[in-house]
DNA sequence: CAATGATCCTGTCCGC
DNA sequence: TGCGGACAGGATCATT
């Protein structure tokens, strides 16, 4: 599932793929893909490509014309540059014609991936919203005590909050709560700040070292280049039997999703 | 404001 | 071999 190293990688690949190049149309293949708030015209030119970065988990481009697009892969949401334009799959929602002749397709066989495209003045709201990004000096463990003194669902269930820290799925909401020894199950406001400035490490620990191996490929998440990330292998509790300490695994299941923590580990 | 549960959706896997 | 059901889960919305 593309959590902020998988998007952080697609978002670099498609600096390189697409930065510069002018988007001449979108086409939508499946209603409800591309949200157009900017009630543009989305078959006529739409601006040179100006920038391509991460928020969260959101995908932000900016053009020359100033629309801006953003997206979202949510779960199975892949861009795949076609040069020359491949034959469309089934799973393809969505694509972006260059005016080289380029064709960046966006597949997404579960469909709850979009595009939105936005005038200068727009802004999308669940953007607005998002927390702090777990790699700035925004995120520190006194931020993080202060965000969960009022809250006490399980820390688990918080770190998947995008209000609270942007950019943390589930794989890394259990892999850092493995690293930084603490349960899961844990009341986010029973956290000491000792507590929390380690968590805010391990987050962070985490999301680099995947980072630099390109993310984590469990089933779908592709780079742009077709390339698949290597931090699977470095999983120490998300989809284990055993921690790397020999002990086995609890799973459990918390606000619907599925969460490894290893009882002795982690306290 | 916080917390919870339903919802969206389809490919994959398991048991019978 | 085929089928039903569980499961995967990010974000949003309605409800409490």
């Amino acid at each position: 599932m593309p959590e902020l190293p998988e998007v952080e990688t697609v978002v670099r690949g498609l600096r390189t793929a697409v930065g510069g190049k002018a988007l001449i149309s979108v086409t939508e293949l499946r209603a409800r893909t591309v949200i157009n708030p900017a009630k543009t015209d989305l078959t006529k030119p739409l601006g040179r490509i100006e920038t391509v970065e991460r928020r969260g988990k959101y995908i932000l481009v900016t053009l020359s014309s100033g629309l801006h697009l953003v997206a979202h892969l949510r779960m199975t949401g892949k861009f795949i540059l076609a040069d020359p334009p491949q034959q469309l799959s089934s799973h393809t929602r969505a694509y972006l014609d260059f005016d080289d002749g380029t064709r960046l397709l966006f597949h997404d066989p579960r469909t709850f991936g979009q595009i939105k495209v936005y005038q200068p003045h727009q802004s999308d709201p669940a953007v607005q919203a998002l927390g702090p990004e777990p790699l700035t000096n925004a995120f520190d463990g006194v931020y993080l005590h202060q965000a969960l003194t009022r809250r006490q669902s399980p820390i688990k269930t918080v770190l998947l909050n995008q209000q609270v820290i942007a950019g943390i799925g589930n794989i890394y909401a259990c892999e850092a709560l493995y690293r930084a020894g603490i349960r899961p199950g844990k009341p986010a406001n029973k956290l000491s700040a000792p507590q929390c400035a380690n968590l805010v490490a391990a987050v962070q620990a985490v999301l680099t070292e995947s980072l630099a191996l390109g993310g984590t490929s469990i089933s779908d998440y592709r780079n742009v280049d077709d390339k698949t990330g290597e931090f699977q292998h470095f999983l120490r509790v998300y989809g284990k039997q055993t921690c790397p300490q020999g002990h086995a695994l609890n799973r459990i299941k918390q606000a619907g999703r599925s969460t490894y923590f290893c009882p002795v580990c982690q306290k």
